[in-house]
DNA sequence: ATTTAAAATTGTGATATTGCAATATCACGT
DNA sequence: ACGTGATATTGCAATATCACAATTTTAAAT
């Protein structure tokens, strides 16, 4: 099939593998950590120090929007990206609550 | 193309990234709550619960066990999953260290 | 208005993922 | 040995993802 039945399962379940779903691939990860590190950066800077084709940063970028984790900012032609990180820290809350609850959980 | 190109990321982002992957599907998330939860848990307990087939959750068991999330108990002719909580621990510890490194790289 | 540069969108091919039916395997009880 | 129940594997169809070339959009600069 393909599709996800997403149906079958709650809210936060859902919520928790969205989240980890966007950071499962490298170069999502190399992008947050790139704009963190800059604090900001536009999508040529991007390609340059990834190696990745501007198509295919860009279509990163658009995941990693999705889920909120990114502030624009236009200055001139360039488009600055920079991180959200009041919903970075929602995003750590909700995937580290994920793995507290699983522990204490197993542990009781 | 469909395929990642791992060899242009550092060993870090691939790891964090293989980790969320496998954490990016609710029914992997189900999965692991379930297990934990009920302390051991078997193949047939998950279909029943979580409503996916049997095949289904044989392959989702079988992602989380890649990355060392289950350990397995062999009882008759039950196979009993439970959590490793050492590794559990570990995934918790390298996923947090990635938010907390971009946070604290966002405010300085 | 025209050129230029940055970034998004579109289209496409290759590969991966999701889900399940059918089948195979494995271990126990008879 | 044979049947039974539990789980893994195989094969397949539908969909999603990854990567990029080509194109479009956008806005500044000339």
């Amino acid at each position: 099939m393909g599709f996800t039945k997403k149906h079958i399962f709650n809210e936060n379940q859902n919520l928790v593998a969205n989240y980890t779903k966007v950071l499962g691939h490298p170069a999502r990860i190399s992008i947050i950590q790139q704009i963190s590190d800059k604090k900001y950066c536009n999508c040529n800077e991007l390609v340059k120090i990834i190696g990745l084709a501007q198509p295919t940063i860009s279509q990163h970028l658009a995941e990693i929007r999705k889920i909120g984790l990114l502030k624009q900012t236009v200055k001139g032609k360039n488009l600055f990206y920079s991180i959200n990180t009041e919903k970075l820290n929602i995003c750590r809350r909700v995937v580290n609550d994920f793995f507290v609850k699983t522990q204490v959980s197993c542990g009781k």
